[in-house]
RNA sequence: GGGCUCGUGGUCUAGGGGUUAUGACGUCGCCUUGACAUGGCGAAGAUCGCAGGUUCAAUUCCUGCCGAGCCCA
């Protein structure tokens, strides 16, 4: 017995920085990736963080808790990916850019306003690495991959080729959703909608016999657009009009002026008169009537959001002034019978806020609607943690109805590998594992010609680039969901290493907010089904997401969010936080905490809720029922730090006594359950078991009753505290890297960190502990009742008392129960 | 407007057809014990969102409603 070998008095934020400063550095491959390994290669397909200049509370929480996984499953004794992946495609950071220099993207030559892109997120990269490192996350951050990267594009583009190859991926003129102010198409995934005033037109039609009708619309403009004219099948009012024609109320040209009238069981009798224009294309119903009575879309609205020619009068003008114009018209020529403003639900891009159109556009889709039944039988044989979370990614397939469109009109994306023979007949694609930008490239040495509509080869490039006249290469772009689908065949090697993604693919884990189960879950399984005919994962574990106080989504517009640099350094240097956020009826709170940091935010994250549930972040709460809890567990080490490490702490000593033999049957049972919740990626309950053993039954009752043995310098005393402690910290790593790290260095001289088989059970197989097991819930008693009985009788806790006996139960413990108490018979 | 998920003491949370509903934080009272008031002993506090239904029995299953969240139109 000594002094403590672990100084500092108590856990600090600027100890825990001081360790994580130097962690990455001590031992540089402590989490790299060995692709040879014979143990079980466990890849996690993490989702990359799109660097935007801060990161999200909630975001950094649940990637702490993807650590946890991926740490636990190194102790398990698995070879472990933890990639550290950097999302960088995408109009997000286009608009930044347009932000800071009050330039449209437009405006620039297109490789300048790149470059832009690439310099600005570069700085957003490294905050966000810095932070990851803060929060501990165990990645293998000198294999970084970034999304925009010349390897990763490659990858995306070889596999658009080799699904173009297969037919999965077609060309064609359909309808889209296009953002005119962007200039863009967008998906369906990208639609928001928000609700704003418009006015309702009563427009007076004439039918071709000269009965007038009521149509209401908050369209007008798209009038020279009208295929048809629908009424409820089971209307009454209009059984006479089906099949006749109708005069459309505005001029057109370049088109018949009438359309026939039909039925349709979508039209509401019960909306403005029950009579419903439909025209190309106002809406998705509209898409959906057109295609599904044959109908040849007008085109109406051209690329810039004006309206075309067949508008007539309207010809030229913005969609909003085209609105005015035709309400003007219809006024003047007596055919609007009344207008009322009306709130309404309209589209808007989610990034600009812009109405969008639908409109006819030439584009690339991946088709899906043929595979959907294949996708539900796929994912059958992946494993949803939590279970009752598969549930979101079978609605949206059942949702599934038209190709997924996966080109834009954008420039900081992934560019559609393709070229054009003059002719347009052939296309031309380059080699896979090249990475090419055919807007100012040519296509590189051994890229193949193909016939555009069969995609039969036809012969190498080089062969016949003569012959195809002068070639034009594809301007537009991929979706950025393209490039991020395939997240899982990068990281498992698919292309790159081969040897590898037949060993770890499927990959073993896909974790992430139930936000992007209907885009990035199932673009990913679509993906692999189609390329592999495979499941994309074994594991798929959903998280919630993180809300204020309050249970509010967190966002700028409430006032609420709070930044995770500040929770992170929260502490540090002795600077408290304090976090003012706006409160449920507007009022602003006041949060404060003295000290948090990563470890007492992951313990946190780790117990306060079951994986998939959405969890309130509250920094006070966080550090009122957390930081003790570090507090106690680095107490009790400090203890144990006083007492002589024995050599040997793998061998049982003999001569055992069976308040030694219990705790560590009480502590084996733990560490056996621990490990299985570690197996099953059961986060919540093995914390909660480390954490009910470590601050309950161990030091609460073994070590009180074990105390007077250690100070006396008992051998099998202090074996037993210090295998418990090791072993205790190792199991406890995942959860607490930094913490850990530093009990475990100071202690043992090795770091709980870099444990890579989980620590055996101290009694072999065939001890059976049973008979200890059942004794503590008595002794927990006994000791309970001890205390209480000294205290109601105004005794000190270690003065005698008398007429307490040790129940015969409890008979092997006389010796230590009896000097702990001091109880006299 | 539709679909899905969630709703358990002041706060967070476990559980799940059946004797007094789990734990933690907070609150209150008492107490220094050779690591630790970041400790110990004890107390109060929940008609398990609301209303119906199924059942011998519901907080747990079903339906409706209300509230929150996600997604969609």
């Amino acid at each position: 017995m000594g002094a403590p070998k672990i100084t500092d008095k108590r856990w600090t934020i600027d100890l825990e920085k001081r360790i994580q400063e130097s962690h990455y550095d001590d031992n540089p491959n402590r989490y790299s990736f060995d692709p040879n390994s014979d143990k079980e290669l466990f890849v996690i397909d993490t989702p990359p963080p799109y660097p935007s200049g801060t990161w999200h509370i909630g975001a950094v929480a649940q990637y702490s808790m993807i650590d946890v996984i991926a740490r636990s499953q190194r102790l398990i004794g698995k070879e472990v990916l933890f990639p550290w992946g950097v999302d960088r495609n995408g109009i997000n950071i286009e608009f930044t850019v347009e932000k800071k220099t009050g330039k449209k993207m437009r405006t620039y030559e297109r490789g300048e306003f790149l470059d832009l892109c690439k310099e600005t997120i570069e700085l957003y990269t490294q905050s966000m690495r810095h932070t990851a490192k803060r929060v501990g996350l165990s990645c293998d951050y000198d294999n970084e991959y970034l999304t925009d990267s010349p390897n990763y594009r490659s990858v995306t583009q070889s596999i658009f080729i080799d699904l173009f190859k297969k037919g999965d991926i077609i060309e064609d003129l359909r309808p889209n959703i296009y953002d005119p102010i962007e200039g863009t198409t967008i998906a369906d995934a990208e639609v928001q909608r928000i609700s704003r005033e418009t006015l309702l037109c009563d427009v007076i039609w004439e039918t071709v016999e000269g009965s007038e009708l009521l149509i209401s619309t908050t369209r007008p403009e798209l009038i020279c657009a009208c295929g048809v004219v629908m009424v409820h099948p089971d209307d009454e009012r209009y059984k006479d009009l089906v099949g006749k024609r109708i005069k459309l109320p505005l001029p057109v040209n370049g088109r018949s002026d009438t359309v026939e009238i039909q039925t349709h069981p979508s039209v509401k009798p019960d909306f403005g008169s029950g009579i419903l224009m439909v025209c190309s294309f106002g809406d998705q119903n509209d898409v959906s009537v057109f295609r599904e009575l044959g109908l040849k879309p007008f085109q109406a609205i051209d690329l810039e959001g004006k309206m075309t020619e067949i508008s007539g009068p309207l010809h030229g003008h913005t969609v909003l002034d085209a609105r005015k114009l035709a309400i003007s018209i219809l006024e003047d020529t007596g055919k609007l019978s009344s207008k009322e403003n009306r709130l309404q639900d309209i589209p808007v891009s989610e990034r600009g806020s812009n109405p969008v159109e639908i409109i006819l556009l030439k584009e690339w889709y991946v088709k899906q609607t043929h595979v959907i039944d294949r996708l539900f039988k796929l994912s059958e044989n992946c494993n949803f943690i939590p279970e009752r979370n598969r549930q979101f990614l079978h609605d949206w397939m059942d949702g599934i109805s038209i190709d997924w469109p996966i080109s834009r009109r954008r420039w900081y994306h992934t560019e559609v590998p393709i070229w054009y023979s003059e002719d347009s007949s052939k296309v031309i694609v380059p080699p896979s594992g090249t990475y090419v930008q055919p807007w100012r490239d040519m296509p590189p040495l051994g890229s193949e010609v193909l016939d555009r509509e069969t995609r039969q080869f036809v012969a190498m490039y080089d062969d016949i680039a003569e012959s195809l006249g002068k070639i034009v290469g594809e301007t537009k772009v991929f979706d950025t969901w393209m490039d991020s689908s395939n997240s899982n065949l990068f990281v498992s090697g698919y292309l790159n290493n081969p040897k590898m993604f037949e060993r770890s693919f499927p990959t073993a884990l896909r974790p992430q907010g139930k936000e992007i189960v209907r885009t990035w879950l199932y673009y990913t399984m679509l993906k692999s089904a189609l390329l592999l005919d495979k499941p994309a994962f074994k594991n798929i574990w959903i998280d919630g997401l993180g809300m204020d106080p309050w249970g509010r989504k967190m966002s700028k517009s409430l006032g609420n969010g709070i930044d995770a640099d500040s929770v992170l350094e929260c502490g540090a240097g002795g600077r408290t936080g304090s976090w003012k956020i706006r409160g449920p009826e507007g009022k602003q709170v006041s949060l404060k905490a003295n000290k948090i940091g990563s470890e007492c935010f992951r313990l946190w994250k780790a117990c306060e809720a079951q994986v998939g549930d959405d969890f309130h972040i509250n920094p006070e709460e966080i550090e009122s029922k957390y930081f003790g809890i570090l507090t106690k567990v680095f107490n009790v080490a400090r203890f144990a730090s006083q007492f002589e490490v024995p050599d040997d702490l793998e061998n049982l000593p003999n001569n055992l006594p069976n308040e030694d033999r219990w705790i560590l049957s009480v502590f084996d049972a733990m560490m056996d359950d621990v490990q299985n919740f570690w197996k099953d990626m059961d986060i919540y309950n093995a914390t909660q078991s480390i954490k009910g053993f470590a601050t309950g039954v161990f030091p609460g009752h073994w070590l009180e009753m074990s105390k007077s043995r250690l100070y006396d310098g008992d051998y099998a005393a202090s074996w037993t505290i210090h295998r418990i402690v090791r072993d205790l910290l190792i199991t406890f790593s995942p959860v607490c890297p930094f913490f850990t790290d530093y009990l475990s260095t100071v202690l043992y001289g090795a770091s709980a960190v870099d444990a890579r088989s989980y620590p055996l059970q101290v009694f072999s197989s065939n001890t059976n502990t049973n008979a200890y097991l059942q004794l503590t819930e008595l002794l927990i008693d006994f000791n309970s009742s001890t205390w209480k009985a000294k205290k109601d009788q105004g005794l000190s806790l270690k003065s005698e008392i008398h007429g307490i006996s040790v129940p015969s139960e409890l008979a092997e413990f006389k010796g230590a129960l009896t000097s702990m108490h001091n109880l006299i018979e």
